[in-house]
DNA sequence: TTCTCACTTGAATACTTGTTCAAGTGTAAC
DNA sequence: GTTACACTTGAACAAGTATTCAAGTGAGAA
């Protein structure tokens, strides 16, 4: 049985638009709901591999170790774009490198993000 | 033992700034490598995930079936927002809903969904 | 030293996206 | 009929983002 709709306020006071419909049900859900942070950091991460690019800069780097220009050339992007992609990559910590004299290679440096990957490729593939 | 460099030549005919260094490495790679397509649907399905305010709705329907106003009520974001928000999920077939007089219940229609959130909740948690 | 090469970086541009606001739909109560 | 309500939708705006281009760095070759 549903209870009466009320009128809730907000944390400035004003009065509320939103109206709850089921009271008991939306304090329960509410208890259990994820914190802002924790909402924050996980779309972040799943940011990450809503790009295409990076999504195949970390398909390919999941099969070998490789460096710039070879991941342009597997990808087709030019290096500079590759270049501000693994950026943002090292800033999330999935990738690590290693420089030898004039090249850099690229690797993987997170398990997680390749469970990740794995996982929505079985989604994609059905 | 690393090969020379080597210019090739991209599909326009042009010549192409990208010069492979491990021409094997980079062959091997390619060949495993995700299909555009494959890699658009991959990123689009992490794209959903890539929002806060959908992460939370979906933690939220995880839960408990919902109708919009208390789901608005649950996460703290207008009606408005929660409907737009739920289009997307709606034309991405991860949310089904339910017609009661005037109320409409969301639901989650997509055990996917839920099994790659949990798994960026685990690594998001550590 | 000078030059080339592999890569990085900053600025600019074009594109995408999330929210708000206002208007609109359809159902139920009055 | 009118009114209230739950929700949807379109337009507008602001904020974010991916790529390009040009310039810059630093290591090694000449």
């Amino acid at each position: 049985m549903r209870k009466g709709r009320n009128v809730i306020r907000n944390k400035h006071n004003d009065i509320c638009e939103v109206r709850t419909v089921d009271k008991r049900r939306v304090a329960a859900v509410r208890k259990g709901m994820l914190t802002g942070e924790e909402a924050g950091r996980l779309s972040e991460t799943f940011s990450v591999l809503a790009d295409p690019t990076r999504t195949r800069i970390i398909h390919a780097l999941s099969q070998a170790e490789l460096c710039v220009c070879d991941i342009s050339a597997v990808i087709g992007v030019s290096v500079s774009a590759i270049s501000h992609q693994l950026r943002v990559l090292r800033n999330m910590r999935l990738v690590k490198f290693r420089k030898e004299s004039k090249m850099v290679y690229y690797s993987l440096d997170d398990g997680h993000i390749e469970t990740l990957f794995n996982e929505g490729l079985k989604h994609v593939r059905e």
